[in-house]
DNA sequence: TTGAAAGCGCTACCAC
DNA sequence: GTGGTAGCGCTTTCAA
């Protein structure tokens, strides 16, 4: 029976192939990694070898030679939940990972809900021993981050999910500005004449002023505020409010998916309509979205896109550390009334 | 400027913490991992110099020597959709890295949709060749995986989400049977004069056999069946078949969260009202199923629990290889019409 | 209590 | 084209 790596019999070297196959080991090396040319017929037996005793090169020896170890991994900085409860989070690790695998290298996850930006050091220092070749960090709270402090532990590094860092680096975000344009243009078009906003303050800032922009030039009243927590929870209680209210907004903008289903849940249970009484537009355009009662227009990030760019700035380093924006897209569903 | 493990400056490594430490090589080890007494001003000079240099040993060194990574991995086995679209999958890839975490391993994530068993078996030995010390596997589909090809590769699996394999092996799952019949048994209770099932033939037999059995001896009629995809989009066919039914059952069971939140849309599409109309329990209870409208009332699987039950057996392996079976809760909310 | 040194499995350099 | 070998940074044995 074959071995390999497990922790009882002692693993297949390259020793052993290069033994089965009558060759040194140096040739062993040549016809896996092409580092040298090789006559046909010995990389034949080589690999015949290989087979025949399913040799699977140990890569922390490879790692520790090479000073590679073909690994990313993946953080998320300060989160105040499991990531899964962020369907857009839970999207973002996935797309990572693929992104990650199609290119060979794999991924390690982490997030300590909760950490704080300490924490998140402490966690990048622990993949810079291992020695991962770049980590993707995901912003998901106000906690700003120390450019200057990521450099120094050495490993390349991409910040995604925010707007330009104050301090330089590479990052990555979705155009919320120009997507909350869009999103508020299309709830004027439709004639509500009064726009609610919910979010959480500090993390909601283009978005919001987004809302005021786009209501102040089509005189469409912007109130009022839900300064609420950016979960499900947070969302819920902007709905109990909004329907205590005398008079309510004929529609409201929600910062996330994740706060929109709260919104959602609320509603319903107050017995108010979405969207014949109130409206509901919302950022993100998670695959949750899609399957809210009713479903949700929203915002569409281009996750997959942004992810594949996080790796490969992590890969190949551009010359010149940079913020990249992408473009997102308006999703329209019922939620906002204004479906076909 | 400190500087560690980046590609660019040599990073620090043990023998310039000796030297700035006025000791041998060893001594370092023996201060940071206990491997012989150290004089205490000594082990304090090596502490300290350790400090000042920003010193962290090289794990790729370590692995190579000691043999063990102190990671593990995380594979879905088979999986037909990305792993984020079911929440209680989610919920599990989290749970087992914090397990993980908090016992000083790191883990890989990985998962190929639609990749086949082979792929799985592929990832398998990608990850033995990087030196893991053990890997999850997630079951998420009917796919059987031989316990002997997984022994073969040479690394402590576990397999997770699953009824007792057939082949032996360590596994972990809950207890589907027990967790249906408690549902059904609640259904029942509250007078449904009949209850339909929603499920994936080949996936749900333990819970399916729960409701013909319960309902047989209780006098209710089982029917109708449903069997449709795994989704929410299954789920929602379901609904938009049951809606169109001239005799539609009071009652539905439905095997999954991630199915059910598929109903729920589904039925509200068609104007058909939970629970007054149809009543819903489904089987995950997962962190979704809290904020959907109404509140769906679900068996709550134990993921913490299992996750941690996992690591446990791949760091410390059991004498004897077996199955583990998780009781499950019902939590009662307002989709089966039976809520305070 | 400390130090010297072997060697984990691999890559890559240099000689043939 | 192929083989010998140094050495990546670490743990651990053995001797002092």
């Amino acid at each position: 029976m074959v071995r390999q790596g497990g922790r009882g019999g002692r693993s297949v070297t390259r020793r052993d192939v290069a033994e089965r196959a009558g060759v040194s080991a140096a040739v062993v090396s040549y016809t896996l990694n092409g580092g040298a040319p090789v006559a046909p017929e010995t990389a034949q037996r080589v690999l015949k070898a290989v087979a025949e005793l399913g040799y699977r090169p140990n890569q922390a020896a490879r790692a520790l030679r090479s000073g590679s170890t073909r690994t990313l991994a993946f953080l998320t900085v300060d989160a105040d939940d499991a990531i899964f409860t962020n369907p857009i989070f839970a999207e973002y690790v996935h797309a990572v990972q693929r992104a990650a695998a199609s290119r060979g290298y794999a991924l390690y996850t982490a997030s300590t809900p909760g950490g704080g930006r300490a924490r998140t050091m402490q966690e990048l220092r622990e993949f810079a021993s291992r020695q991962v070749d770049g980590v993707v960090l995901l912003a998901s709270s106000e906690q700003q981050l120390d450019p200057a402090e990521l450099d120094a532990v050495g490993v390349p590094w991409v910040l995604v999910n925010t707007e330009e860092a104050p301090g330089g680096g590479n990052s990555i975000g979705a155009d919320l500005f120009g997507g909350a344009t869009v999103a508020m243009g299309h709830l004027v078009e439709h004639g509500y004449s009064s726009i609610g906003f919910v979010g959480d303050a500090p993390r909601s800032e283009p978005r919001r002023r987004a809302w005021r922009e786009v209501c102040a030039e089509h005189g469409v009243e912007a109130s009022p505020l839900f300064d609420v927590d950016f979960t499900r929870e947070g969302g819920r209680q902007a709905a109990l409010e909004l329907a205590d209210l005398s008079s309510p907004p004929r529609a409201v903008f929600v910062v996330s998916d994740r706060t929109a289903l709260g919104v959602l849940r609320g509603l319903h249970e107050c017995g108010v309509r979405v969207p014949e009484d109130v409206a509901v537009i919302s950022f993100d355009g998670s695959w949750e979205s899609a399957y809210a009662w009713p479903g949700l227009t929203s915002v569409r990030q281009p996750i997959e896109e942004m992810a594949a760019a996080a790796v490969d700035r992590l890969i190949s380093p551009p010359e010149e550390a940079s913020h990249q924006v992408f473009p997102v897209e308006l999703i329209v569903r019922e939620s906002c009334g204004a479906h076909a």
